[in-house]
DNA sequence: TTTATAGTTTATTATATCAATCGACTATAT
DNA sequence: ATATAGTCGATTGATATAATAAACTATAAA
């Protein structure tokens, strides 16, 4: 049950931009050292996410990427999914990507995945990058 | 957020000795074919959970494997961790195999991952193999 | 006591995915 | 012009996973 480390990665990355948030942009060596995130692997997160509608960039010198949206519109579940797919542990339970199964009308074991799945999605759904920025910012000041 | 082939099948398996429970033993064969399992993989899948105490076996003509103890005596998150390893999505957030992060103490992330795995053992840990089976058997039914 | 059956063990292969890197390219502020 | 920084495609290397194979050992039944 595993994240992967691209997801990792997503995540952290999104928030260093959350926590720069109306504050211009980063570039992804600012990032990339804020987070200690490979360069060359953050340049082809960033630009999957952008790609995604997530970030916006600017070119040139005192270039570099910021949120396309406010941080409390940016939830993450739906970064997860962009960069590792499905949220269900098992295709036979996943909302976005089911894949029938030949046992399915005996296996039990079908609910337990399902109520597994749920309870991720609710957790990062609720959870945006606002509130991870805020928390993150109180935890700076102790 | 995946589960691993060998976690499905490791469960699927026990589930399928957990409906036999009390009746005699199943050879490798029998579980294969009930669900759908490749036969050679099956193998090493019982052999390590008959390493951890799980499951007995008995050799021979007539042989087989069958459960070591009573299918309400094991619930699903042990059988993933023997398979799988930790249930936490990171391991800053594992139970049973910690490992420090540099940005530990600024890293709002931590907590969320704590929830997901706090979630993630409370379902599997709840849910034991008398109810898989219970509920596989109605499905039956029906 | 032989023989067939079935579990055990170790090694190996094949594949896929993942994480990471490289080099060349394009856009743009100064 | 030129330096800077994002873009793109291809490729590598590592690791894990899924699966297979062969040789071995124990045991029940003939």
């Amino acid at each position: 049950m595993k994240l992967s480390t691209r997801g990792e990665y997503a995540t952290r990355a999104i928030l260093e931009l959350s926590l720069n948030y109306g504050k211009g942009l980063l570039h992804i060596r600012d990032v990339s050292e804020a987070q200690n995130i490979p360069q060359r692997f953050l340049e082809q997160i960033l630009l999957l996410l952008k790609r995604n509608g997530y970030l916006r960039s600017k070119k040139g010198p005192n270039g570099g990427y910021y949120l396309a949206k406010p941080p409390e519109k940016i939830n993450v579940a739906e970064v997860i999914r962009v960069m590792d797919g499905p949220l269900a542990p098992i295709d036979c339970v996943s909302v976005t990507a089911y894949e029938s199964c030949p046992m399915e009308d005996k296996c039990s074991l079908k609910f337990l995945w399902r109520e597994v799945r749920d309870a991720i999605a609710d957790i990062l759904e609720k959870t945006n990058f606002r509130d991870l920025a805020d928390r993150s910012i109180k935890m700076q000041k102790k």
